[in-house]
RNA sequence: CGCGGGAUGGAGCAGUCUGGUAGCUCGUCGGGCUCAUAACCCGAAGGUCGUAGGUUCGAAUCCUGCUCCCGCAACCA
């Protein structure tokens, strides 16, 4: 059955750094062409997010900046914000997990899932550091393996030998948070979802998604569960996040992972409430079955999106479970892994300074690691920009529509354009644009892109064929109605890039603003090229100067990034 | 045998599920054009598809073994 309305989130940034161009290709670009994908197609969707604004990682460096949590992550929360901004990722709503509004639906599930049975307490035993009075996380100890004597093995597992470590077991184990080697192992209560009860439930569900997941994804996620599921810890000893709402539960908060899916959940309602919506956040979005629900993240987040917050939803009843997972594989800068401390490292916010939306967005897009990790490159970037973005498509909008504004200054008039969308030209657009819509349909957007670029190709190649430069001098006419042709070739173009290069697509659109309104657009984008006829029917002048629309990024700016990244 | 992914002309990738003369973008070389952002168009060269076997009339594609690379992924997020 056809879904009737779309419902698409990006993992919630951790408001605990900066964003690089990893994170940004990893859950953000494509899932925001998605979402510009459906409304351009006239569907309903809601394209949410959030910061993430929990966990040890983010107290201890406030507490290490000397300033109070909440302080701290609305910085980060207002940077990223800032960032997807620029980059033109448009969320509905951008909201915050340290809110109130977030707590009391978290706070819901929880007391649901435990009346349901679904949570209940375990003893465990876990590290103490007695000299900064911290409960010690997996990641938080280091010491001596006890497989293979590798002296800097991590809490939870020695990357010398690969043995999932148990942290009481490792000798000379040391708190990474204060250097100390006072630790002590302690007996602790903790409340743990329990996913054991619910692993029949989990693979039915599961099961049907083994054709239409991503290979990255349902393999290592089948691998994982088919013998059972592990019940999880979801309460911390930490003194900033989301109370558990139990009696005798005092400094326990929510682990981060439990509230922070719930985000997708709470910004939603917050949203709905905040645009004055009539619509239910749960029964109108979270609940509906003609909803499709996407959920675009970074490898490393599949566990949670593809396990632990389905199980949380249908086992409480609150939301129905994933229907696709697109989850990107890893993004490496020339080829090695992103490091801020080291320096190997691009922000992202400087580079959009820099070069701006429509270069950033369509490198990114292009190499977009949807089947494998994938690597930034300087040269590449500007290779692919100049050739492709500019000289393809730059230089075809630049040539067709100059020379149409230098020889018809009165316009061209509609009888041109009578008939375009039956001649081959027509036609061939028509099923190019439905064919960058089938791809867009089915999540594959780097093919999306591909084709929009061939899109530009035939427009050049169409140009050059016609040779409306020589026509002119013959025959008048006949070369007014090969650059009618040529003008519906960019206007098709700028509705093709639309969900990829809003900024750009807005540039070529506004050549024809006064003609084309925003459905027309749309059905254009749809592939209605017959829709031209009536965006057409008054023939058109190009009242605004044409200027280059895409510049080009000269050598000498690459190579000093190039130098920034080897010093 | 921890798990998953990957290995395809100089570079980056698609094709592998559903076997049938190896494709795309960039780069290189040759030609054309001059409307345009030294842009555009046409043509060519370049690959025994990581490796060793197997199945088959036929394998990049299916099966088995091996090598190398990336990541760590259910108590960091």
């Amino acid at each position: 059955m056809q879904a009737k309305k779309y419902l698409i989130t990006s993992a919630l940034p951790y408001a605990n750094g900066p964003i690089h161009f990893g994170h940004m290709v990893g859950a953000y670009l494509s899932a925001d062409v998605y979402n510009r994908h459906r409304r351009l197609q006239g569907q309903e969707s809601l394209f949410i997010s959030g910061s993430d604004e929990h966990g040890v990682a983010i107290m201890l460096n406030a507490k290490k900046a000397g300033i109070p949590y909440q302080e701290y992550v609305d910085k980060w929360h207002k940077e990223h914000g800032e960032v997807f901004d620029k980059y033109g990722v448009k969320f509905d709503f951008f909201g915050q997990t340290s809110a109130d509004y977030h707590a009391e639906e978290t706070v819901k599930w929880f007391k649901v899932l435990h009346d349901k049975e679904y949570i209940g307490t375990q003893d465990s035993r876990q590290l103490y550091c007695n000299d900064c009075h911290n409960h010690l996380p997996d990641r938080f100890v280091e010491g001596t393996c006890y497989v293979c004597d590798y002296p800097d093995a991590r809490g939870d597992e020695c990357p010398n030998c690969g043995e999932f470590i148990e942290p009481a077991k490792l000798k000379n184990p040391v708190c990474k948070i204060c250097s100390s080697q006072n630790i002590k192992e302690v007996s602790v209560t903790q409340y743990y979802l329990l996913l054991s009860k619910f692993h029949k439930e989990y693979r039915e569900w599961f099961e049907a998604k083994k054709d239409s997941w991503r290979k990255t994804v349902w393999p290592f996620v089948d691998s994982l569960t088919k013998e059972g599921l592990h019940d999880r810890a979801i309460t911390r000893d930490l003194d900033w996040g989301i109370d558990v709402p139990l009696p005798n539960t005092e400094g326990k908060k929510l682990y981060v992972w439990f509230d922070a899916p719930i985000g997708y959940v709470s910004n939603t309602k917050k949203y709905l409430e905040d645009s004055g919506s009539q619509e239910d956040y749960l029964k109108d979005w979270w609940q509906n079955e003609d909803v499709e629900l996407s959920h675009f993240i970074g490898k490393d987040n599949i566990i949670f999106h593809t396990i632990i917050f389905p199980c949380m939803s249908m086992a409480s009843g609150f939301a129905k479970a994933a229907d696709k997972v697109p989850a990107n594989q890893f993004l490496n800068l020339e080829g090695k892994q992103f490091s801020k401390s080291t320096g190997h490292y691009v922000d992202a916010l400087d580079a959009v300074n820099e070069f701006g939306q429509d270069a950033l967005r369509y490198y990114l897009l292009t190499i977009l690691p949807e089947t494998t990790d994938s690597s930034f490159s300087w040269d590449q970037f500007q290779a692919k920009v100049n050739n492709e973005l500019a000289n393809n498509i730059g230089n075809f909008l630049n040539r067709c529509l100059k020379f149409t504004q230098k020889n018809w200054s009165e316009g061209l008039p509609a009888s041109c354009f009578a008939g375009f969308a039956d001649s081959d030209e027509g036609k061939l657009i028509s099923s190019e644009l439905k064919e960058i819509n089938e791809h867009l349909d089915q999540q594959n957007f780097r093919k999306g892109i591909e084709k929009v670029m061939a899109l530009g190709n035939k427009a050049n190649n169409y140009f050059s064929e016609q040779a409306p430069w020589a026509l002119i001098k013959e025959d008048r006419d006949k070369a007014a109605i090969v650059l009618a042709q040529s003008s519906a070739y960019a206007l098709c173009l700028g509705a093709a890039m639309a969900p990829f290069l809003p900024e750009l697509s807005s540039k070529i659109l506004n050549h024809f603003s006064g003609i084309i309104t925003e459905d027309q657009v749309k059905r254009l984008y749809c592939g209605e090229v017959t829709v031209l006829d009536e965006v057409f029917a008054n023939g058109h002048i190009l009242s605004i100067p044409v200027d280059a629309l895409v510049p080009k990024i000269l050598d000498e700016v690459i190579a000093s990034k190039k130098d920034v990244l080897k010093t």
